[in-house]
RNA sequence: GCGCCAGUAGCUCAAUCGGAUAGAGCAACAGCCUUCUAAGCUGUAGGUUAGUGGUUCGAGUCCACUCUGGCGUACCA
């Protein structure tokens, strides 16, 4: 509807000059009395005609040259809006749409054949999943699903490095717990990972070698705690309904040579220099505020080298569009990485950077401090235990990504009855319900009969129905995905009014049959919502 | 100190590029099950949108400053 009426627009542009390539806002007004969709244009040009801005919009409205069977009629209201209220046919056809499109609908072909890499989670593999990196992966998961559902082809992609300070820790920590089961005496460092799920690592290599590992080397423990450690993860992730397409580990860069290559780039370019024995960036001259180290004096790389080559492979292997997801601890370090890519000539505007702000947990009214080493945890699969897969992802979607997110575990795990979620899927719940019954009496869905769909709560629900397809536009575009739970929340209440005035069951044989169509629509757009969010969508509750 | 994010009802949060009377849930109070699932619905109460100034037809939203909180500010990732 909303390409409808800026055709009209563009139509009536060829009269009034002034409309000539202007962008027309389309909002939902709150009020139901605004109409069914609103403009402001008018009120926009007001300073630029110096003409009151009702008398354009009249001027606008008498070009507009529209049709009756979509839009019931256009009025002016308040200051200068311009609302359209739409016609009954035109909400009829929605359900018709709906029908036709089933799990198609709401999805769009805008960016068919571009392809998307959505890099999230990216942990080093020192430790199961934890709180912190279940808000990363559930948004991720989705930004990737709704970035599918617009057209995309999608890779997602987890990036890693086993290569680093923390990973020889981590075999420290394997092989101590080790030699601590085997009967020695270990004095266990405090800056050594604590967590139980070490010893059970050291179990399984007692089981598999016994005592035979006494003499290996770090590597050895390092890899063995990595494979296991990857393994547990995939599962958590598995749990979670996450598939990731890539695992790309930094080391890849430095094998393939990529890493010297993009140092020698940019040494080609004149933005590096060697100071105290390290190489820095000229960043400074990259529009930041300070150069910085790319490779220290030891001749180990930091981070910017291997994330800036890491990057351009991205840009190698052809991708319209990156989405890298952080928490906002990385809030400082991107734009050093971006700037570097730009600098090797790539579009960085390809690139989009979506910082997430942290998950603060709480526990009966107090924070708690998470920390991986020092197995001051919960993990995702503990979660997942108490509540089930489809809280887990629920709770970390419904906030917007720039705001916190604050996790009661105690609300977590006793108020299951009355999460949000519990909600949308009895909406679910109740439209299977009614449609068994229906059935049972013999009753069908009839799309002949809509014009009977006169009621408040009927229309409402139609017009919620009609506005999906523009929710997962906007969501996909600027990777929002709790918009989409916001949306299923409210489309469940218009559909629980709905529920207690509406009756099918006893109605004259048309009306129930056309609330049939329409609680068949409903559960179509609430079913491809809940996947796209990736939660289940029961038939029973 | 500087940078990013936030501050909205007692609590947790919405509010579509600046739009019309700032909305939900929880908690509180009062109602609704002989009829399709009460994990639901209806009503009452709850607000100077942290504060001060500014921009304009119009500000929770934009700008400046102040206050509070989170995350950063490495030759850690």
């Amino acid at each position: 509807m909303k390409k409808y009426i800026t055709n009209l627009f563009v139509d009536a542009s060829k009269k009034l000059d002034y409309l000539n390539d202007r962008e027309i806002q389309l909002s939902v007004p709150a009020n139901p009395l605004h109409g069914d969709l609103s403009t402001n244009i008018a009120m926009i040009l007001t300073k630029e005609l110096k003409k009151n801005p009702r008398q354009i919009a009249e001027e606008i409205i008498t070009n507009l040259n529209y049709n009756k069977n979509y839009i019931s009629k256009i009025e002016i209201a308040g200051p200068g809006f311009i609302n359209f209220t739409f016609s009954n046919s035109f909400l009829a056809d929605i359900l018709n749409v709906v029908n036709q499109q089933k799990e198609e609908f709401g999805k769009s072909q805008k960016y068919i054949n571009k392809r998307a890499n959505v890099e999230f989670i990216s942990a080093n593999p020192t430790g199961p999943l934890t709180i912190g990196h279940g808000r990363n992966a559930v948004i991720g998961d989705t930004i990737a699903n709704l970035l599918e559902a617009v057209g995309y082809q999608v890779d997602r992609e987890y990036y890693f490095n086993n290569a680093g300070r923390q990973m020889r820790v981590l075999g420290d920590s394997l092989k101590l717990r080790y030699l601590e089961l085997l009967g020695e005496k270990i004095d266990f460092p405090d800056d050594h990972y604590q967590g139980e799920y070490i010893r059970d690592i050291a179990r399984k290599l007692i089981d598999e070698f016994g005592d035979g590992c006494k003499q290996k080397d770090n590597n050895f423990f390092k890899e063995k705690a990595e494979k296991e450690i990857f393994i547990d993860i995939k599962n958590t992730l598995s749990r979670l309904g996450i598939k990731m397409a890539i695992f790309y580990n930094e080391n890849d860069l430095y094998e393939s040579g990529k890493l010297e290559e993009v140092k020698q780039k940019l040494a080609d370019k004149n933005l590096t220099y060697e100071k105290d024995g390290a190489l820095w960036l000229k960043l400074s001259e990259l529009g930041r505020e300070d150069d910085k180290v790319i490779v220290k004096s030891t001749g180990e790389p930091t981070y910017r080298l291997p994330d800036i080559a890491y990057h351009t492979t991205k840009f190698e292997r052809n991708y319209d569009l990156m989405v890298d997801l952080f928490g906002s601890d990385h809030n400082a370090t991107y734009p050093d990485v971006i700037a570097g890519v730009k600098a090797l000539g790539y579009d960085e505007s390809k690139i989009k950077v979506v910082i997430h702000q942290f998950v603060t947990i709480t526990q009966g009214g107090e924070a708690v401090k998470m920390s991986t080493r020092k197995a001051n945890f919960i993990t995702i699969d503990e979660l997942i235990d108490e509540v089930g897969a489809d809280v887990v992802r629920y709770f970390f979607l419904m906030r917007n990504v720039n705001s916190h997110l604050n996790f009661d575990l105690e609300i977590a795990k006793k108020q299951s009855d009355e999460n949000p979620v519990f909600y949308l899927q009895y909406a679910h719940a109740r439209i299977c319900s009614i449609l068994r019954m229906t059935v049972e009496q013999g009753l069908q869905p009839y799309y002949d009969s809509l014009n009977k769909l006169e009621k408040e709560e009927e229309l409402n629900l139609i017009k919620k129905l009609h506005h999906y397809e523009d929710e997962i536009l906007y969501a996909a575009e600027n990777c929002e995905p709790n918009k989409i739970a916001n949306y299923l929340e409210e489309l469940a209440t218009l559909f629980h009014k709905f529920y207690t005035e509406c009756r099918i069951i006893g109605s004259e044989k048309d009306l129930a049959e056309a609330r049939i169509a329409l609680v068949t629509s409903v559960r179509t757009v609430l079913q491809n919502g809940l996947k796209i969010i990736g939660i289940s969508a029961p038939e029973k509750m």
